[in-house]
DNA sequence: CAATTTAACTTCGTTAAAGAAAGTTATTTC
DNA sequence: GAAATAACTTTCTTTAACGAAGTTAAATTG
């Protein structure tokens, strides 16, 4: 009876709301091109395709959020950039990891489009990891996930979760 | 005329093909859970609100993406247990970036939800970061961007956008 | 300096996908 | 053997994405 996209804001949860905010193709893209250095609305068009009410849409979401800020172009008055915000340059590591994620699974038989090179030394970038302190790569299964469940304790997820399944296969 | 999202595939870029498979809301969010250890239907139902319909088509997508593998739970024929595969697991940097980011900028007051552990040092892990060879943090400024354009010559991205543009605003 | 072009939208009609609810099939528990 | 449950499928309604056309203000061209 709704047609519309439901909203899970009201999932405490840090991810939830990162995708309830940017979990959106058309806000992925754009930032993307922000990253690629992308400012004006026409361009944000060129590339990407996208219809002019969609891309006011997200162009709009974005400004709100605080990943850019719109100013006005100096050398053409008519125009505007949109620029990211330090909220927005910091969404960068997330971008990379999509990027080389993409890269590592999807990857054309012709090899990377795309090189990404520490400017300074000139060497490729790492691969974005999760990494303890000591800098030792941790997977999914490496990672305690401890939940605060605002009651004062502090929970353990993982042993939260088997004792309502009661022993059911994990 | 058309209602439905478009494609964006045709795009030679790495980051808008991962966007066209898992830059989708509730994609994004059946992962989480699946890091969350979250497995099957009625479970991602009770934890999403999100409609059957939907659910169906979003975990046959991820199946067909090879990021998730059915299989019948051992211990009930009737369920069914989804789980990650190698190339799902591999998805989890770009989580917790999505995760860290989120706690960065959108905290609540009372601090963050979930703590994320190194099991083997019981240390929170590191912030997930662009880094350099010798583990400097890098920024979008940091990084050169080199494309490939298929012609066999390397050719530098921004080098490239400036002649485009003939000398507007950076 | 008038006419045309351009940037960044807004509005409008159409359609495909998201949603709610009810129905289906094969197990399993009582 | 009856009821419950898991994992869907089907149907119907609504809404947001799409394409195209129109708007406004500033800049460029003749």
């Amino acid at each position: 009876m709704s047609g519309a996209r439901k909203s899970f804001a009201a999932v405490d949860c840090a991810v939830a709301q990162a995708i309830e905010q940017m979990g959106d193709p058309w806000i992925l893209l754009i930032l993307r091109c922000q990253f690629q250095g992308i400012k004006r609305f026409d361009d944000f068009q060129g590339h990407l395709q996208i219809s002019t009410s969609v891309l006011t849409d997200r162009l709009r979401r974005l400004v709100e959020a605080g990943m850019l800020r719109k100013e006005q172009d100096a050398r053409d008055k008519r125009g505007t950039v949109y620029l990211l915000t330090e909220k927005g340059l910091d969404f960068y590591p997330v971008m990379i990891a999509l990027h080389q994620w993409s890269e590592r699974w999807e990857a054309r038989e012709d090899g990377p489009r795309l090189e990404l090179l520490d400017k300074k030394s000139g060497e490729p970038v790492r691969d974005v990891r999760v990494l303890s302190q000591d800098y030792r790569e941790l997977g999914a299964r490496d990672v305690l996930a401890l939940v605060d469940d605002r009651s004062g304790a502090m929970m353990l997820d993982i042993k939260e979760r088997l004792r309502r399944r009661k022993g059911n296969a994990v």
